[in-house]
DNA sequence: CACGTTTTTTGACATTACGTCAAGGAACAA
DNA sequence: TTGTTCCTTGACGTAATGTCAAAAAACGTG
């Protein structure tokens, strides 16, 4: 045998694509992107099959970090809405500031790209998918106490993720600003379920 | 003087590219498209400076006609509330079907294009930002009418629209079904504001 | 009906981008 | 050294985009 084989290179290409295509977008030609990574564009297709493999690749592990970076924060809450509304903030806080842009375009690929890859979402959303889980279970269990009024735990969770993943599309957008509206869904929508 | 100058290819062109482009998708090639359309590939950038101008035309094409037909029932309603819940449907019918995929093709193609493009998005907005003034006129109408529970009728309608698009960037992506997080806002939000 | 003008079409060309291939380096174990 | 694996790159083939100038078609006017 000889060399242990850890394509170590590969990694280290994506992390740095990630800068670069976050700067410059994903328009950039491969001959570019090559460049700015200091090597020639047929290195850039040993490592990858082809662009679109190194963006989702590059996007795909932006995604996971700053996901589970998030995230964590929402572990903080005890009762099933506060939770859900640390959600529904923690999201938020995903998608905010410049990074908006570049999480949103992976949905902006991943429809174009049409059918093809599950696999670019199923990593970001991996761990979302693990909250949805949590927060649904601790509903219907704060429903049976009685801490929280009845409802369809798979829908109000649901709808939350659907107003942020619609605020970010409204903010990048129009510009429309998340604090009022998030303000309103918690008073009038997720307060009142409290008990 | 010679002829008058209609530019009636162009239109037609752009109509005939829409059926095909929703066919098959805006992944074509020039080439392609022009065969579909039965002219040879440079006519088609004598009538449009650049392939994704042709896909924006046509799609806004679309745009406006689905939505210019869709927005007609909500017109019907006369309770502030309830006109609030016919536009969230409208949107929902608006984005159902085969048309969602292109209709989000468009945001799609905004983010990915960037900073630029803001037209094409207002054109499909415009017959949506129409109803929004009258919406919001109306809900704060009623609520000093006492029709409606005190509230922030910006934020609400901001709502209802980031819940509709954020259902079907969900129901692209994952396949969530629309109507139950639909019944559950008009239960929990939506309702509770009518006096 | 010719003639001139304008719109429209298209063949040929230039440019750019993507992906393949085969020939080489570089690192490392035996 | 030798063999193996990882990595790099120059050269090539192919496809897509956009430009240009010349020809064709449409149309009003004398």
């Amino acid at each position: 045998m000889a060399r242990p084989a850890e394509h170590e290179k590969r990694a280290e290409l994506a992390r740095d694509a990630v800068e670069v295509l976050q700067r410059e977008g994903v328009e950039l030609s491969m001959a570019a992107l090559a460049d700015a990574l200091g090597v020639k564009r047929p290195t850039l297709l040993y490592h990858f099959p082809t662009k679109a493999h190194i963006v989702e690749t590059a996007l795909v592990e932006l995604l996971v970090e700053q996901a589970a970076f998030v995230m964590a924060r929402v572990a903080a809450e005890e009762h099933p809405i506060d939770r859900l509304y640390a959600h529904m903030r923690a999201i938020h806080a995903f998608h905010h500031g410049r990074e908006a842009r570049v999480v949103f375009l992976t949905q902006a690929i991943a429809t174009t790209a049409g059918a093809r890859l599950p696999d670019i979402l199923q990593a970001g959303e991996a761990v979302f998918e693990a909250q949805r889980h949590d927060i649904v279970a601790r509903i219907r269990a704060g429903i049976r106490a009685g801490a929280v009024q009845p409802c369809n735990p798979e829908a109000l969770f649901a709808a939350v993720r659907a107003l942020n993943d619609g605020l970010l599309v409204q903010r990048v957008m129009s510009g429309t600003p998340l604090e009022p509206v998030h303000a309103f869904v918690w008073e009038q929508m997720l307060a009142p379920l409290k008990r």
